[in-house]
RNA sequence: GCCCGAGUGGUGGAAUUGGUAGACGCGCGGGACUCAAAAUCCCGUGGGGGCAACCCCGUGAGAGUUCGAGUCUCUCCUCGGGCACCA
């Protein structure tokens, strides 16, 4: 259609679209939310991204763009809607790309957030630019900063010795996540080593407990939830003591004290500080190989690898609690120092593990549970099940495993020998890192007052800028080839002190921002109280569930710690969760190894933002993913173009007698508005374009008649595209007559007598299988509709001759007849 | 090995949670418009049979429960994710 004016073609322009829109919200501060008096603040958060070299790609899109439509659909029903955005641009993926490129990372990091801005911005987010946060920006980490002095001052950031995982390609310990069934996440192939290094740790596992228990109260992903919960892996059991030559009983941990009287022998990891202690003297040697050859294995060849056990008997034996037999004590690595007391009873008759080592050392074997259902006590070894009766066990004989758990822990506590024991296999988080690019920790340390933290009015600790930030394999920082910077006198003596020269782990710097968020413009504490009771905690989160365990679990961690000290008045910082699908390329992760890595500027220059923003969503579900192809992209630009007729077509003045166009648009408003809610953004779409159709066939039979779709029916359709074509649905706004923003209307309510159909189609089967269909009108009784089914040709052709045995109803949706 | 999740047309995916399988889109076929093409619009499109009205088959495989199963139960296969010598 012609332009009057102008007698141009006016069709859809997106590029001319949305640079006018994206110069208009800047200019109107449409994106920008007062967080100092907001009415009905809503906290809409997005995992901030860590600035690659490479930009954006479509899957990082794909889940900025279901946050952001989130965040609209919000604000459009009447939301004050914070959304933040941020760059966590410290830690080993900034800096290992540095030394790729051999350029210093505070050059580069710069030029790597200008591009994502870009790119954020023309993607159409609604971000408030106006708090923007950078994880290395020094009025960010002096908070970093500032929350280690907390914990440091709080008896929950305490430095030990401790096997950690060194990779002698990143030359720098890994935390236990980045390790990858033995190898490093970052050096495919490059097999972890442990070493014994002092480290810094959070006692995170004193919060175990509530972590866990707390999951149940969250609005969270069930996934994520799950893997929260396998991560802090609580087990119930029982500690049981094992008197030892040395006169010192030796405590292990069980899950099944029921198996008690078939533990034949004893294990101690090569780490546990008794083995030297009850090693006979004739077997010194013999031990102290072992455990040296142990320790010094590599992750992959000691946890993963060879699965064959290897051990060694000390040469003593220990007293079992409840036969008193003397049972040999050995040391081998298939116990893990880590978890329990590092100490095990081996039950060989009912573990695998145990079962293995003992037919390869010729150890006892007592079988102590059989199976219900039969008398003998035969059956293959080792007999592993929950669903067994005790045997060989004494009084216990013919009690059931379970029972067996309760009364034998009873029965070894009263002699002091045995007592109820849970146990986690979550561990202290270490956060230290013998890197450089990351804030320094801020300690300081003292010959004559030893570990003394910096104070609080000396943060930052600046991370200078030195050029020889490459890592060595002294196991140290670069930080400590820095005599300049780390000689300092001690704060509290003033005499010569050291300062800490390990840099803290990335998850730490990720793990508060979103405190940070609100309090921005704050810049003499990390986060104004005022401001945290009004937007936290998070009322929406969204990330990838590859964040499912760290990045959550220690956010969780220090924001009740936080809580703990009276900084906070809540102890969760995210009240619901989504983690959001992954968009893959040819079934495989998108990722720059496989060079399979699709960039949106390409699709947003030709498509336009809109577009490639609604066509991510329709791929499919928000919270499944898809496979990304761009066959069907011009699909959602026709729907596009459709809308823009149709918003031309619009009048006020346009009759609205015909009920079918209301009706759909009730029924639309219904299912869109419970779609968008549960983040299935496909079938929302999918709805829209069911409602475009219909307002199409209108359209066309008005047209001829000079009739335009009325606005009632059109600004609707609008307003509910405005979460996912924000410039184009503000456009439309526009030539729909209205002056300010789209996202000053309101979300449309929907009226449920409206979206009645008057008449239904009523299925008709015959033995369950579909026969035929009338057309009636609703809420009929059950006799009035099998008389309609019954009259239908189609059903007696099925039914004649037979006898009905019984008619089953759903009202307004099917009769079945059986016969 | 253990714990989750998923297998539906040529294709991406729908299906009110036990009630019309294949919504919506892509692709494809046919038609309209055009000198022609593109764009746009209309019709058709799971497989098989029949001139037709219609009929049979069909949601990874096999069994079961039910008037009725993509949906619930059991066994198995394949793929994806998490954990893994965690006692």
């Amino acid at each position: 259609m012609p332009d009057m004016k102008t007698g141009q073609i006016d069709s859809y322009d997106p590029g001319a679209v949305e640079e006018k829109w994206r110069r208009r919200w800047a200019e109107r501060r449409t994106n920008t939310v007062d967080v100092s008096s907001a009415a009905r603040p809503y906290y809409n958060l997005m995992m901030f991204p860590y600035p690659s070299a490479e930009g954006l790609h479509v899957g990082n899109v794909f889940a900025f763009v279901g946050s952001d439509i989130h965040g609209r659909f919000r604000r459009l029903q009447g939301w004050d809607v914070f959304e933040p955005i941020g760059f966590d641009a410290f830690g080993i993926h900034s800096e290992n790309y540095a030394l790729r490129v051999n350029t210093h990372p505070a050059r580069l990091i710069p030029a790597n957030i200008a591009r994502f801005r870009e790119q954020l911005k023309r993607t159409g987010l609604m971000f408030d630019w106006d708090h923007e946060v950078q994880t290395t920006d020094p009025a960010y980490y002096r908070w970093t900063q500032w929350i280690f002095l907390q914990l440091f001052h709080a008896g929950q950031a305490v430095k030990k010795g401790a096997p950690v995982n060194w990779c002698p390609e990143c030359k720098t310990v890994l935390a236990n996540e980045q390790v990858e069934d033995g190898y490093c996440e970052r050096h495919p192939g490059v097999r972890v080593h442990q070493k014994f290094l002092e480290q810094w740790f959070f006692t995170i596992t004193k919060h175990a407990a509530r972590l866990l228990d707390n999951l149940k109260t969250l609005d969270w992903s069930d996934s994520t939830r799950l893997m929260q919960s396998n991560w802090i892996g609580r087990s119930e059991g029982a500690e049981l003591l094992f008197e030892t030559p040395s006169g010192r009983p030796l405590p292990v941990y069980t899950t099944r004290p029921d198996t008690v009287f078939g533990a034949t022998y004893l294990v101690l990891a090569p780490e546990h500080p008794m083995a030297d202690v009850v090693t006979a003297t004739e077997k010194r040697n013999e031990v102290g190989r072992y455990r040296r050859g142990a320790m010094q294995k590599d992750i992959v060849s000691r946890k993963v690898g060879e699965k064959e056990k290897t051990g060694v008997f000390t040469g003593t034996y220990a007293r079992n609690p409840a036969t008193g037999e003397s049972v040999p004590i050995w040391v081998a690595d298939y116990v893990l120092m880590e978890y329990g007391t590092g100490a095990i009873m081996a039950v060989p008759a009912h573990d695998e593990r145990d079962f293995e080592f003992a037919e390869k050392f010729g150890l006892d074997i007592r079988r102590v549970v059989k199976p219900r259902a039969s008398e003998d006590e035969t059956g293959s070894l080792p007999f592993i099940s929950w669903d067994g009766v005790l045997t060989n066990s004494a009084q216990f004989d013919g009690m059931g495993c379970a029972d067996g758990v309760k009364a034998i822990t009873n029965w070894l506590e009263e002699s002091g020998l045995g007592k109820k024991e849970v146990q986690y296999r979550l561990h202290d988080w270490c956060i230290s890192r013998q890197r450089y690019w990351g804030p320094p920790i801020p300690i300081i340390y003292c010959d004559s007052c030893g570990t003394v933290p910096v104070p609080e009015e000396d943060l930052p600790v600046l991370l200078p800028e030195i050029d020889d930030f490459k890592p060595d394999e002294s196991g140290l920082s670069p930080l400590a080839r820095h005599k300049e910077w780390y000689e300092v006198p001690c704060p509290r003596c003033g005499g010569d002190g050291r300062r800490e020269t390990d840099v803290s782990d990335t998850f730490l710097d990720s793990g508060w921002y979103f405190l940070r968020y609100p309090s921005t413009t704050c810049d003499d504490r990390p986060f104004d109280a005022e401001m945290s009771r009004r937007w936290l905690p998070v009322d929406s989160y969204i990330g990838g569930n590859e964040h499912a365990v760290l990045h959550l679990m220690y956010s969780r961690f220090i924001t009740m710690v936080l809580h703990d000290l009276g900084h906070l008045d809540f102890e969760e910082p995210f009240t619901r969760f989504r983690a959001h699908g992954t968009i893959v390329k040819d079934g495989a992760k998108m990722s720059k190894s496989r060079g399979n890595v699709i960039v949106p500027d390409d699709y947003i220059s030709r498509w336009g933002a809109d577009t490639f923003r609604m066509y991510l969503m329709f791929l499919g579900p928000y919270l499944e993913g898809g496979d990304f192809r761009d066959e069907g992209i011009a699909g959602i630009r026709r729907f596009l173009d459709k809308v823009w007729s149709l918003v031309r077509l619009s009048t006020p003045e346009a009759r609205s007698d015909d009920k079918s166009g209301e009706r759909k648009l009730h029924q639309t408003i219904r299912k869109v508005t419970d779609d968008v809610e549960g983040l299935r953004y496909n079938t929302a779409i999918a709805a829209l374009m069911e409602y475009v159709n219909v307002l199409r066939g209108l359209g066309s039979r008005r047209a001829e008649s000079a009739e335009g779709i009325s606005n009632s029916l059109s600004e609707p359709l609008v307003i509910m595209l405005a979460p996912f074509a924000p410039h184009f649905a503000e456009e439309c706004w526009e030539r729909l007559g209205h002056d300010g923003s789209v996202y000053q209307a309101n979300w449309p309510g929907f009226d449920a007598e409206l979206a009645l159909e008057e008449e239904i189609e009523l299925v008709v089967q015959v033995n369950g299988r579909v026969r035929g269909r009338v057309k009636v009108a609703r809420g009929l009784s059950q006799a009035e509709a099998v008389g309609r089914a019954l009259a239908e040709e189609a059903v007696l052709r099925f039914t004649e001759g037979k006898e009905i045995q019984k008619t089953i109803y759903v009202e307004d949706r099917l009769v079945n007849i059986v016969v």
